[in-house]
DNA sequence: GATATAAGTTTAATCATAAAACCAATAGAT
DNA sequence: ATCTATTGGTTTTATGATTAAACTTATATC
């Protein structure tokens, strides 16, 4: 690949996300995470990926600090991985991705795994709204840039 | 890589989006269109990405129908590249990942560009609610998983 | 105490990416 | 109308990220 050009530098917080969790298995690692697995064979089972590759990601994922490693038993080596707060604030990034393949990836009768309200039983809303209230698209927002020191 | 794993046929709706938009640079190309680039040269300066991978990536995003190539001038060869109706629905995955970058990703007096609402100038929500209008998080809901055929 | 599973690390082959050179078509200047 | 520069790519070559498989060590199970 001839070094993957790094974003970290960017003033833009969407490409420093992106350059976090922007690659082919950072955010299926962490879906399963939500969705309450923490071992490594779990993950490796789940995600079919290549065992160096997942212990890569399961380390740059702590190193972010987007999951945490703890020992399963005092003592031992063996670790359990889990969200993080901060880890847990990529929940709206796994929601509106989820809402974006429902609508546009499945055909019409395909079924799908669903997020639902715990409480209600039913899927939940995203929505995004301005200061009072309004809900607001793309063509009513504006990205402001940072001025050029110097 | 030896043939990236498809993601194609899994149940899981956010799993099918990454196959879809989950590579290094599709999700920067898209937030340059969002903020109004259309033309190869706009992404092409604007991310540094090499050219055959800038065009393939093009490509890609105009066969899944979340960009559409449009020629600049009747007759001619150059194309003007725009977001389809399904590409702005990309709309809510940009602002998550913004918001995830802009909480963890920026020392607290960092500059960072900002997404606006045009009307009142100021910041953008993003909620995540039940249907009933609680605000839900990861610990509030599950994911329901499609039961295997057979 | 023997066997199986977990959690990786190492090794080798393959394929994607990056950089640079190349090329045709268009736009602008003369 | 012709020369030149820019646009929008494609081709070529190298590099290195990803994969699969074999190997290793530590922990559970019988």
């Amino acid at each position: 690949m001839v070094a993957r050009k790094s974003l970290k530098g960017d003033h833009c917080p969407s490409a420093r996300a992106l350059d976090v969790i922007g690659d082919w298995w950072s955010l299926m690692i962490v879906r399963d995470a939500f969705d309450g697995m923490t071992r490594f064979s779990e993950f490796q089972k789940s995600l079919g990926i290549a065992r160096n590759i997942l212990a890569e990601r399961l380390r740059t994922l702590v190193e972010h600090g987007i999951l945490a490693a703890e020992p399963v038993a005092a003592g031992g080596t063996r670790l359990e991985y889990r969200l993080t707060a901060m880890g847990k604030d990529l929940f709206p990034v796994m929601v509106a991705l989820r809402q974006f393949g429902e609508r546009h990836l499945f055909a019409p009768q395909e079924p799908h795994s669903r997020l639902i309200d715990r409480a209600a039983g039913q899927p939940v809303r995203l929505d995004i709204r301005a200061q009072d209230g309004r809900a607001v698209g793309p063509d009513d927002t504006l990205i402001v840039k940072v001025p050029e020191p110097g």
